[in-house]
DNA sequence: GGTGGCTGTGAGAGCGCTCTCAACCCGTCT
DNA sequence: AGACGGGTTGAGAGCGCTCTCACAGCCACC
């Protein structure tokens, strides 16, 4: 394990260099006060010894890690459709590439991990972005109380000072459903997620706020699931019973619009002919199905991308944490509707 | 960025416990050499004050970083279907949760980040996971040439002497093929993956060996795919402009397998009936096409936490690191076949 | 009663870095 | 000529920890 024991110090620069430490130290971390011939002269002995700084020396003297946590609870992956968490890590990586900054990310599993997240937390990153579905993740209130900078995706449920980042869901299915009325449905379903989660409690006041705005359409045509695609075949069958003249469902994600497809072609109905179908989150799977389905884009790579400009911000104190970010979603159209 | 400044220090820990600062750090790593009477007053005074080690201070001594990196090259996440990443990291992870081991994420981008990846390695963690579709990774001779150790995700192209882990696509296909074989089809063709890519050659292989054990059985109903949906579709009508009498395909993803199967339905070709079809992968696809598709199931999660423990392996150097693990694959039987 | 071993303990060095502080050089002003 | 100020530099302390080393205490043995 004692491994580079042959890494040069700054020591070393610093005498190859003709110089003391405290120069090179200098010259490594972008002073102004360097003479440009002593700056050259640490670079080339950098140069020549390959020195890279030790990380762990400089944190225990600054008090910086210089790394953020990344913290996704158990459900998550399970929750969301698979490229989400992939596409987010992918943002959250691509905001850090200027950086010295690394990323560690921590999943939090059961709740005996959960005191390992704690002490992780309080010892070793200087901020958290925090991936959470459930409404009551205890690690929302540890984290307010605690002074490390903390990044929500999504909006929280429980009120919390810490700022979030969140895709409009809301907007969303209210522009997926105002697209079914232009297309001429007026029997328009949904299969709503957990309401004990918030995009599963925005998307459907998307809903209800788009049928609302229609004159004359029924507003209680609901369902709900729990994300999966057998959910959205048992919301599919109910809705067919309750109301067998739907012309439309409105998935609040694309495995429930897969299991609604599946369902629908099990009871002869063509889609888009006699139903229409909308998912949201353009996963994958959006793609594969038959016909291909129209649903809702979240950029959740910007999302990833601007949790960290978030916390970085918070981490420098240089400018002012919004509580609250919300970015745009659009409809992507294609032959389910 | 100044926070935590009040956090204890083992100097207060040893203080409140009366011993000196040497024993204190004997109970925090668990030494035997301490008496039960001091180890209680350490431990007394460890929870009262809160103290969790100062990571730097100790990597700084240590010469460890207590950390290993995982590193994902670009091209990656396209290639393998979605839940591949996800279901990695959460085999990692768990592979890691016992331990006081961090995971460092890094997605290899571009070339320019090379340096970064580079400085990244040789300074701030232990050990590497490399996961790397591309044959002609540089990284791989720079791992190779460090000191720093490293395990690979799948079988590299190149000759190296770094460690692999891999799931035994070969026989996965073998598998499929003689799946096809029993189910009474006789002009078994197949849509490779690219043969610059471990997956793709070893896949193809088993389809010729599983092709070959059948006597009768013509060898060449092969074309050529990149693992993609759109690859898949014209793979098919490839295939089935040269052998129009062909009764199955075995896809070496279920992505192109969905091609397949879209391609087919627009042929008014059914599925399983006249032609069967069988992806690699169990993606979540799989199980959301109409037919659902018979696939050769991978343990990715069991990937990610071999692949952990022959790099914890490496590390402590208490036993000979395996330069290859090859974990079984296996059918999973649906409706497409 | 002395020797040897074995266990538990504390003093102290030092890991590589940053940062404060005082010193220094040199040009400019009184 | 002397005082002053800005720019550049190096000495040295110290971040919190681990680990070596020496030593004190204790038992068993000759």
């Amino acid at each position: 394990m004692t491994r580079n024991a042959e890494r040069p110090t700054l020591e070393q620069v610093a005498s190859l260099a003709g110089t003391s430490r405290a120069t090179a130290s200098r010259v490594v971390n972008g002073s102004p006060r360097v003479s440009p011939e002593a700056r050259a002269a640490v670079e080339r002995a950098i140069d020549a010894l390959g020195y890279a700084p030790n990380r762990a020396a400089r944190s225990l003297v600054t008090r910086r890690s210089d790394s953020i946590g990344l913290i996704v609870t158990e459900s998550e992956e399970r929750v969301f459709g698979e490229p989400f968490f992939a596409t987010l890590v992918r943002g959250v990586s691509d905001a850090l590439a200027g950086t010295e900054t690394h990323l560690v990310l921590v999943l939090n599993r059961s709740d005996q991990e959960h005191s390992r997240v704690r002490r992780f937390l309080s010892a070793h990153v200087d901020g958290v972005l925090l991936i959470s579905a459930h409404a009551d993740e205890p690690l929302l209130a540890q984290l307010a109380a605690d002074p490390l900078p903390a990044v929500l995706a999504g909006r929280p449920l429980q009120p919390t000072s810490l700022p979030y980042v969140d895709v409009d869901n809301a907007h969303g299915a209210y522009v997926a459903v105002r697209h079914l009325v232009e297309r001429g449905r007026s029997r328009i379903a949904t299969i709503a997620g957990p309401q004990d989660m918030a995009p599963g409690i925005d998307r459907l006041e998307g809903y209800r706020r788009a049928v609302a705005d229609v004159v004359g359409t029924a507003s209680s045509l609901v369902a709900f699931g729990d994300f999966s695609t057998a959910s959205g075949e048992r919301g599919t069958e109910e809705l067919l019973e309750r109301h067998p003249d739907i012309d439309a469902i409105f998935a609040a994600s694309d495995l429930m619009a897969v299991g609604a497809l599946q369902a629908l072609q099990r009871r002869g109905r063509r889609v888009p002919e006699d139903i229409a179908v909308v998912g949201f989150d353009d996963s994958v799977v959006a793609a594969t199905t038959h016909p291909q389905l129209t649903t809702v884009h979240q950029p959740v790579g910007d999302l990833g991308r601007l949790m960290v400009q978030r916390l970085c911000a918070a981490l420098d104190g240089s400018s002012p944490v919004p509580r609250a970010t919300v970015l745009p979603t659009h409809l992507v159209v294609r032959d389910s509707s």
